[in-house]
DNA sequence: TCTGGGGTCCTAGGACCC
DNA sequence: TCTGGGGTCCTAGGACCC
């Protein structure tokens, strides 16, 4: 049997945890930029807020209830892995799946349910952050159960004889992990609207219409198990960072100066991995809400003489990008970013005869990296990257809580 | 005025091989 | 009049996830 523990509304649940007076009221945590809303209290949803809802589509008498909040992923990332801490104190296998939900390996644990519980009000008590469990025999249905644990008291079990029980017949294919908006709009023509009518249809239909994909989950929801646990993170295939700038951004230099920062930090997480990089992505964007005015959207790939994870080298193959016609004179980009695939471990990489596997310069790298954990990201960097004052470039983060765990300026002040 | 960021997998079709 | 069969690799696009 499997678990999924997720937090609550998890991004609004971190805010609240350290400003108490956010409890209550309804809240919402926007995207990067200010955007859209990416969270959103219960009492922020009960006012028919929807997720990824852009702000300035919320009715005006909804948004003057809204408590807001800019988007605070160093906050969120250091909630979660504190959660994930006592998870892996809890039970010998996890799978961290994303920022708030994990999958923990039952075997062994005699009632689970009941240590769901303790876990649950564990978790709670330690971080602040309320939280769920779902309890299934494959990961499609301990996805359903947590769902069903958020309408209820906290934990579900789904167990084997309760597979076929009514809450399958109550939940609409939707809402079936794997069943997108597209899938169950084309289900529906087919008579498929809850998650048990999916789990009944025929397998050979299924994967005929819709792919191996949806195939699998129907098998999952008969409780057949078709995802492993990954306990052990796979390597990540790609690295991509990318923004979208609080304002239009037409000078080629700013334009450069970001992408430099974007590639200089997705270089450290290529690092961090322990990966190098065969090829060097680039793209920019126009703002694609404005119709009316010219549109631009240059994509560039490039593959590196050889794998590498030093920026420098990076850097390089970007301005040699840049220096070619990928920016149009005159144009406003709104969008851009970077990404590095063909990713690779560098003992794995394969050379010729007479040249090293890869290249770059790895004490550089690694000195460079241990300054900036040590004194704060971008404490040292490159001069591709802009230095003077605040770029013109940045994000609108115009809500943004301190950084309450991670700064030692920032820490909460409890006065008594 | 204002619309996020970062991933994965699968499939169809084209190019190419013998 | 007559034009094979079987395979691999790559890529673009589509679908999904949080």
């Amino acid at each position: 049997m499997l678990a999924l523990v997720d937090g609550n509304n998890f991004y609004a649940s971190c805010e609240r945890v350290f400003q108490p007076e956010l409890r209550g009221r309804p809240l919402v945590v926007l995207s990067n930029n200010d955007g859209c809303c990416i969270a959103r209290s219960d009492e922020a949803k009960a006012l028919g807020v929807k997720m990824a809802q852009p702000l300035h589509l919320v009715p005006p008498q909804v948004r003057r209830q809204l408590a807001i909040r800019s988007a605070n992923f160093t906050l969120y990332g250091d909630m979660s892995g504190r959660i994930v801490a006592i998870l892996r104190d809890a039970v010998p296998r996890v799978e961290v799946y994303s920022i708030d939900e994990s999958f923990l390996d039952l075997t062994g644990v005699p009632d689970q349910e009941a240590f769901a519980h303790t876990l649950r009000q564990r978790i709670h008590r330690w971080t602040g952050i309320p939280n769920c469990i779902g309890i299934g025999p494959t990961k499609t249905l301990a996805k359903l159960a947590n769902r069903l644990a958020k309408q209820g008291n906290g934990v579900f079990c789904l167990a084997d004889e309760h597979i076929s029980n009514p809450a399958l017949a109550g939940t609409p294919v939707g809402d079936v992990w794997g069943v997108g908006p597209h899938y169950a709009e084309r289900l529906a023509g087919h008579g498929i609207t809850t998650a048990a009518q999916l789990r009944d249809a025929s397998i050979q239909d299924i994967l005929a219409g819709f792919g191996a994909t949806l195939a699998r989950t129907v098998r999952e929801l008969r409780g057949q198990s078709c995802l492993a646990l990954e306990d052990i993170e796979p390597d990540r295939q790609q690295i991509r960072v990318s923004r979208t700038f609080g304002d239009p951004v037409e000078d080629r230099l700013a334009m450069g100066q970001a992408l430099a920062t974007f590639l200089v930090r997705a270089a450290e997480k290529l690092r961090s991995r322990g990966l190098v990089a065969a090829a060097l992505g680039v793209f920019a964007s126009t703002d694609r809400f404005k119709s009316n005015t010219p549109q631009h959207h240059p994509n560039r790939v490039v593959a590196l003489p050889r794998p590498t994870a030093d920026t420098r080298l990076l850097l390089a193959q970007l301005r040699q990008i840049l220096s070619g016609r990928f920016l149009r004179a005159g144009v406003h980009y709104r969008k851009a970013g970077v990404w590095l695939t063909d990713l690779a471990r560098p003992q794995h990489v394969h050379g010729d005869l007479y040249s090293p596997a890869t290249v770059g310069n790895e004490r550089l790298m690694s000195t460079l990296d241990a300054i900036n954990r040590r004194f704060g990201r971008g404490r040292a960097g490159f001069g591709a990257s802009g230095w003077k004052g605040a770029p013109v470039w940045k994000m609108r983060q115009e809500m943004l809580s301190r950084r309450y765990t991670t700064c030692i300026d920032e820490l909460p002040v409890v006065r008594c």
